[in-house]
Parts: structure tokens; sequence; C-alpha cells
DNA sequence: CGCAGTTACTTGTTCGACCAACTAACTCCC
DNA sequence: GGGAGTTAGTTGGTCGAACAAGTAACTGCG
């Protein structure tokens, strides 16, 4: 077989994606959605730089999420008072009224995942994705620094 | 932490995404096609239905993903010759000239991914990923026959 | 034979994600 | 103060990926 973790890498990563969006659904959220309004309740309006970078995506990519999540309804976007370029992303009420299912769609994936594995299995995996995290992160930026 | 795994998941696999389009960019494909011609380089001209079932996506993505490398000159489609309905999908010159340095590129990718990881590492990360990607197939599904 | 149902592929639409190029605003330093 | 350089966000384009809906061709059964 030819590089099989590679393989499963993007099968583990396609699938795990369809199952989120399967779950996110029913709530109106799109997978990628979610994790910009877990970050926006666990930590308060934030500019679109924190949040780009705390998700580690494209500021383009954060644009267009915001963009989409402001258009639902579950997010508002206020002009910083400090900097007049910036902009902070907060949750809405329609936004926070989503937030108990999401958590519990979110147990139900980690759930779904790891179904069968034993604790010890999924320390295992978890460190070993984070060591592989760290591996594809220094290759992707360049440098050790940022990862 | 909140379902770490879940996060870790989705973070390998974007940045997995993103080196495999770096070393990939060079030779003019992008990360999801070098899988189409792996899969006709070893399994010669198929049909777009068992590139599907292989590759295991969408016959729509895999419509367009043909419809681009027929585009770019490294596919061609003939008429299957037995159902007007198919298409037999086949590597052209150009395409085959891109082999070596795919398995190359996806080798390297192999390395930088599992840069670190002893033996032993690898093959449990392996085994855990083939059941973790079990689970999410059979929910996918809604069965484990397909998985 | 001919119609019903299935299968193979296509197209439209939406979304995440990236890169590249751009604007507007801030900063720093002469 | 004012220009050079940087930073924040946006827009245009492209691609993978999925779903939904559609067309054309095959299959099976009455």
């Amino acid at each position: 077989m030819t590089s099989p973790v590679n393989t499963q890498v993007i099968r583990v990563a396609r699938l795990h994606r369809t199952v989120a969006a399967q779950l996110l659904r029913e709530m109106g959220l799109h997978p990628g959605q979610e994790l910009l309004m877990m970050q926006v309740w666990d930590h308060g309006p934030q500019r679109q730089s924190a949040l780009s970078e705390a998700l580690d995506v494209d500021a383009s990519t954060l644009t267009r999420t915001v963009q989409r999540l402001e258009h639902a309804g579950f997010v508002r976007r206020n002009r910083c008072s400090t900097d007049g370029r910036a902009w902070e992303v907060e949750s809405t009420k329609a936004g926070l009224a989503l937030r108990e299912r999401v958590l519990a769609a979110w147990d139900e994936l980690e759930k779904i995942t790891l179904n069968g594995l034993s604790e010890a299995e999924v320390a295992a995996l978890s460190s070993a994705l984070a060591r592989v995290e760290g591996n594809l992160c220094e290759f992707a930026r360049g440098s050790v620094e940022t990862c």
C-alpha cells in the first residue's frame, strides 16, 4: 500500500466533516462556523484578526465566514473603538441560543469519532495527532516558531 | 479543553492539505487530483462510477475533478463501449509524465507528517485512524455494511 | 414490446479554504 | 507633520466537497 497514513488522514478528515455537517445542519450551521461561534462564546467579542489567529484560518476565509454568520443573524460586528480598521465580532442573542445545542453536537461528534477506543488509545491518538500537527505546521510555516 | 480530538482532526486535516497543496503546486495539481491520478495509474482506465467509489467522493465532485484534469490535459475520457451512459477515464501521456514526481511528493508528505514518530507509534496511529474512519463511516452511511 | 425503476453522469448552488491583489487605517521615524 | 512601511479587512478567483435536481441510458418485469 502506498503511504497509507496520507490516505487515512484525508479520508478521516472528510468523513469527520461530513458527520459534523449532519449534526450541525439542523441548527443552521456549516462546519467551520461552529468553531467561530465557540471561540466567540468562550472569549467574548473579538477582532477578526484574533479570530483568524485562534482558528488558524486565512483572514479572507474568516471574513466570509463572519459575513455569512452575520447574514444568518448569529453574529454582529462593531467597529473597534481604538482601531478604525478593525471590527469586533460578537454573538447575537440568536447566536447564543445555539450554544447548548452546538456543544452537545460537538460532544456527540467526539463520541462518534472515538467510539470503542480505550482511554489509553485516545490519549495515544491525541498525542500522536499533536505531534503530526506540529510537523505539518512547521513545514507549512517554514519555521517551528509559529507552531 | 472542549473535545480536543475534534479540533485536532480538523487542524491536522487542514494543515495536511495545505502541505499537500504546496508539494503538488509545482506540478500543476491540486490536492484531491493526485488521488484520482494515482487511482488511474494503478488500475488503468476506469469508469467515473468506479473512481467515485474508490476515492469515496460524491459523483458530482468526481465529475468536476475529471473535467479540470481533462482541461489540464492530464486525463482523457472515452465513451464506454458497453454502456452509453458511462465514461472511461484514462491518463494521457502528459498525465503519466507526472507519475514519478507525484509519488515522490506523496512519500515526502508522508515523511513530513510522521516525522519523529517511531514505527510503533506510526502503527498505533494508523490503526487508531482506521478505527476512527470506521466509526465515522458507519455514522455517515447509517450502516456498517458499506464501510 | 414497453413502461417503471434504476444507474451514470451533469449542472446549479452553497460553503470552506487558499492565494493574490487591493483599500483603508495605523505607526514609526526623520 | 508627513511619507514609508505595516496591519486589518475585503474582494476576486479557483478548487474540493457536498446536496439537490435534472437528463440520458440501461434493466427488468409484466
